[in-house]
DNA sequence: CCACGTTGGCTAACGGTGTAAGCCAATGCT
DNA sequence: AGCATTGGCTTACACCGTTAGCCAACGTGG
């Protein structure tokens, strides 16, 4: 029991997450609320319900949506590349620093795994197994410190005068497998 | 211009500060209202006003005490280490798990640098600099691993069959300073 | 042609949030 | 004795997500 969810969204629904991503990249995560997406629809609140059950629903939207774009980037990225470590560590930055507040959306809490588009987050995260030769572990450390070196940026947590693409390099060098 | 700030907290805040703690390592960031705070200390919400300026002084105190006491763990932690870079990953971890939410609200978001204590910051910075040999971009780039791979897992962002212990010893391997 | 269900708006309202304004009792100093 | 400070209080405002219920326009089947 507890399946669906896969009945792909009427255009209603789509111009409304849509209108949610521009408020979203425009002016933040924090920027999202029902009242002010609806204004920008003009419309009110209350009548996005009935095209969605919920504000997580709209998130939950976005955020599937997010991780097909970032999927479509990273497999692009891996297309014959010399480097592919460098290259979805290129894609993963690229990616973060054109849409930091939807990297934020993705990243900032727990996924709602069923409520999302089946399979999304695996697509996204397949690239980035690749490109480390199917060493899932070491995917996993990398991906970490991409992540790490991403969000501490964009939470400006770096001194000002730190050299980001120094440190950038020195943990893609020191993570890159040894036989490559 | 724009300095003050130093000044002590007096004792009735301390104790608002150690109730809105307890509040958030219970039940997490996002239950930290001004309103249920007060219940807890018996009083009504407005006068939390009458200690604090508003909520985000609030939150730069828990996250003024939460540095203080991550830089003394950071740096008990390095004393007689045979390892210090394992020995401050270690450190980092034990922190992080010991107070999730404490270490959510000093990590999700831009930090707040002339409301908070001074020097807060560059001291449980400091040690992970130290633990690598003074190098300041390794330190950056196996500092952003350790908050990637801490952030992933809070946020459950991790296949629930992966070995992170295997994914934090690759990382911390490959990360460590050649010579040592 | 008309009845009906669906779609997609609306208003009003509830309980939650942070916070400003203003009142007042107790305390302590001059 | 008078007064300032401290630390409560109530009331109120604007915002939040969300529910309930009403209604107009539309499309379809009898």
């Amino acid at each position: 029991m507890a399946e669906e969810q896969a009945a792909p969204l009427r255009p209603r629904t789509q111009q409304i997450v849509a209108a949610a991503r521009e408020l979203v990249e425009a002016e933040g995560v924090e920027a999202l609320s029902m009242r002010r997406l609806a204004e920008r629809l003009g419309i009110r609140a209350p009548s996005i319900y009935k095209h969605l059950p919920d504000k997580a629903a709209l998130e939950n939207a976005l955020i599937s949506a997010t991780f097909e774009e970032q999927a479509a980037e990273f497999e692009t990225a891996l297309v014959d590349a010399a480097d592919p470590l460098a290259a979805i560590a290129g894609a993963y930055r690229k990616f973060a620093h054109c849409h930091p507040h939807l990297y934020r959306l993705m990243t900032e809490r727990p996924l709602d795994r069923d409520r999302l588009t089946p399979g999304v987050e695996d697509r996204a995260a397949q690239p980035i197994v690749q490109a480390l030769g199917g060493d899932r572990d070491l995917a996993r450390a990398v991906w970490a410190f991409a992540h790490g070196m991403t969000i501490l940026e964009l939470n400006d947590r770096f001194p000002r005068h730190a050299d980001l693409e120094a440190a950038w390099q020195r943990g893609l060098d020191a993570l890159r497998p040894k036989g490559t």
